[in-house]
DNA sequence: GACATTTGACCCCC
DNA sequence: GGGGGTCAAATGTC
C-alpha cells in the first residue's frame, strides 16, 4: 500500500500548503473573519498530523499526480502538445456540472473510459485555431462521488481571453507555479444541459454551482463561482468545504 | 449564418 | 489488439 500512502501524503501536502497560504493571506486581510483564520489554523494542524500518520511527504519523489482518473500514460502525441499538465478535483455543489474556470473551452470529444462509470469529456481552447492556444483539458466525474469532477489540464492558455481572465482574479493567489486556469469568469464549461451520456440529470442552471478546486499534485488550489461575485466568506466556505471533502475522501483510501 | 455540441471513426502508443 | 486522444461531419442552438 505504498502508493496509497504516497497519494495520501501528496494530497495532504497540497492541502497543508493551501491552508498555510490561506492563513498568510488572511493575515493581510483585515476583513477576513476570525473564525476562518482559526479554521485554517486548525485545518493546517490537522492536515499536518495526518501527514505524519501517512508516513512521509513524497515531495520530489513520485509524480504526485494522483490516480483518480485512471489516467493512462499520456501518449507522446499528447505530451508533445502540452507540456504542462495539472490535475484538479472539482466539487460541484449541484449536479449540474463541474466548473467555470473563466476560460473559453470547446468540447471536442467524449469517450467511455474502461473501468470508469462515467465518460470522459475532452475540451480545448475555443481560440485554438484563431490564436493558436494549445490548452486542453479533460473532465470526468469521479467514480466515488458523482458530484466530484476530475479535471486534467494540458498545456497553457496563450490566448488573449486567458490573460483577461487572469487579470480579473488576482492571479498572485495560490500557487506560484500555476500555469493555466485563472479563476472566475462568466461562462464556460456548460456541462451538457441534457447530458446524453452522463447519467446525472441536468440541474438546469449551471450558474447555480460554485465549484471549488484543489489541485491534487501539489500546492495549488482555487475556488470560483459561476456568478463571478463570490465574496471572501463564500470563497472560504466553499474552499473549506472542498478541503474537508478531500480529506474525507482521503480517509477512505 | 456562426458557433457549439455530438458522435463515429481514425490515429497512435503500449 | 486494446484503449485513450483527436478529428471532422452532422446536427442543434442562438
Amino acid at each position: 500500500m505504498d502508493d496509497t500512502a504516497a497519494t495520501l501524503a501528496t494530497e495532504l501536502d497540497g492541502l497543508l500548503a493551501m491552508a498555510r497560504e490561506l492563513e498568510v493571506r488572511l493575515e493581510g486581510d483585515q476583513g477576513a473573519p476570525g473564525t476562518a483564520r482559526e479554521l485554517c489554523a486548525a485545518l493546517a494542524a490537522s492536515v499536518d498530523r495526518a501527514m505524519r500518520l501517512a508516513g512521509s511527504s513524497p515531495r520530489g519523489g513520485g509524480d504526485g499526480e494522483g490516480n483518480a482518473t485512471g489516467r493512462a500514460s499520456v501518449s507522446g502525441r499528447k505530451a508533445a502538445a502540452g507540456k504542462v499538465r495539472r490535475q484538479v478535483r472539482v466539487a460541484s455543489v449541484t449536479d449540474a456540472g463541474p466548473l467555470n474556470d473563466g476560460l473559453s473551452w470547446r468540447k471536442y470529444g467524449q469517450k467511455d473510459i474502461l473501468g470508469a462509470p462515467y465518460p470522459r469529456a475532452y475540451f480545448r481552447c475555443t481560440h485554438r485555431h484563431t490564436q493558436g492556444c494549445q490548452a486542453t483539458k479533460q473532465v470526468q466525474r469521479a467514480a466515488a462521488d458523482p458530484l466530484l469532477f476530475d479535471v486534467v489540464y494540458h498545456g497553457t492558455h496563450t490566448c488573449a481571453c486567458a490573460q483577461a481572465a487572469a487579470h480579473q482574479q488576482s492571479p498572485a493567489s495560490f500557487g506560484q507555479e500555476q500555469q493555466s486556469p485563472p479563476a472566475a469568469a462568466p461562462e464556460e464549461i456548460q456541462w451538457p444541459a441534457t447530458p446524453p451520456s452522463f447519467p446525472s440529470p441536468p440541474a438546469g442552471n449551471v450558474g447555480d454551482c460554485y465549484p471549488s478546486v484543489c489541485e491534487l499534485d501539489g500546492g495549488y488550489g482555487y475556488g470560483y463561482a459561476a456568478g463571478g461575485g463570490l465574496g471572501a466568506d463564500m470563497w472560504f466556505g466553499s474552499q473549506l468545504d472542498e478541503w474537508f471533502l478531500n480529506l474525507s475522501e482521503v480517509k477512505n483510501l
